[in-house]
DNA sequence: CGACGACCATGCGCATCCTCGTCGTCGAAG
DNA sequence: CTTCGACGACGAGGATGCGCATGGTCGTCG
């Protein structure tokens, strides 16, 4: 489970994450909020709101763009009407320096019980089939009709997260979270740009159908 | 939304109830854990840890059996330890009296967005019949007679809507609603231009009735 | 260092799709 | 029968979303 402290006070920073290393997490920190946006996925952010650079608030939003991701709001002003704005904009959980390590813990895993189903990737079924297609999400390799395909890691990941909902219209929003964790907003001709590439690669026997507004769907043709 | 709240106090609990109930939710309250268990299910359950009858933390834990079901505990007291136990034993958040109004909206919003996220993970994609019409919703593919039929986005909406209430009128206000996600109505001729799309795409075997002055109706004719 | 592959951003072209206005028609109420 | 409001049938316009080609960035490896 991976979390990112955003901090700018070293001192605090470093408490929190040695306290949270002990705990068995594996933490990554860094102390402005560009690098925050920069530094996801992560599965929990702990955000400092009183930043140098750039507003909290903004931060806290452009994170919460990825369901996948929960954010625990941190500051050192308690004022009611703060908690308040910090929550609607998105926070999952809002706590109040100074606070107690046991408790933040207790709050990270509430926050964590709660985003467990959100989270994608089912473990316990590696190999993935559709049609002559065979993807093996544990080697990370992946076949048609016993040609194995060689694919870059994004086209793995998107063929994967498609294949896994075979049939069904994968929406491009959820796409976009889940393979590219992405924080970003402007539209962007990527996605598009990596299903071209996997649809070359995939041949006749699979097809990547386009659901205009809505996303794609993988589907086997049979022949 | 549907809110239980649990607190035997006679006058924090009508506070409460007012403040509910004036932000737009469904509420019940009840005085005792026994009683909580058997007022369930709710979407979110504020329980006050200090019960006369029983042990709040086990209530809080039969509570969480429903993964559909939220718990903020709330308490008098503020030690640490407690708020530990309580996040521990399942609670998805835990606040301390007194606290405002508004905070805690905010927190109960908080936290009902985290569960309507974890139920859009896994959603129900009912395939729906009517008559020679299918519609399977999770591919977005429509069918009538085995015809495959291609349909926009909206048409699709639109048609999903009427077809999940087949038979009974569905209100013009309430598609607008549920397609348009907007409670627009400038007078425009947007609606009837779709229902007309989708008339003359489905063919003789399904028909769009008008009832004037309120709304559609689907209906599969027999022939 | 230089080449290379993977990835990301951007812009254009194009095919729809949506919207909304006008006008004619229909239905219900009086 | 008349009147009035609501609906149906168009027909553009403008907006939207997608495919593809191109150029740039970054990290890796020889």
């Amino acid at each position: 489970m991976r979390i990112l402290v955003v901090e700018d006070d070293d001192r605090v920073a470093r408490g929190l994450v040695t306290a949270l290393r002990h705990a068995g997490y594996d933490v990554r920190r860094v102390a402005t909020g560009a690098a925050a946006l920069r530094a996801a996925p992560a599965d929990v952010v702990l955000l400092d709101l009183g930043l140098p650079d750039v507003d909290g608030l903004d931060v806290l939003r452009r994170l919460r763009r990825s369901e996948s991701t929960a954010v625990i709001a941190v500051t050192a002003r308690g004022e009611e009407r703060e908690r308040v704005t910090g929550l609607r904009s998105g926070a999952d959980d809002y706590v109040v320096k100074p606070f107690g390590t046991a408790e933040l813990l207790a709050r990270i895993e509430a926050v964590l019980r709660r985003t467990r189903a959100a989270r994608a990737t089912a473990p316990d079924h590696p190999v993935l089939r559709v049609g002559e297609l065979e993807l093996d999400t544990g080697a990370r390799t992946a076949a048609v009709s016993g040609q194995p395909l060689s694919l870059t890691r994004k086209e793995f990941d998107l063929l994967a997260l498609l294949a896994a909902r075979a049939g069904s219209v994968v929406l491009r929003d959820h796409i976009v979270d889940q393979v590219w964790h992405a924080t970003w907003e402007a539209p962007s001709r990527t996605l598009d740009t990596h299903v071209a590439a996997l649809r070359g690669k995939l041949g006749g026997r699979l097809r990547i159908e386009t659901v205009r507004g809505v996303g794609y769907r993988l589907v086997a043709v049979d022949g």
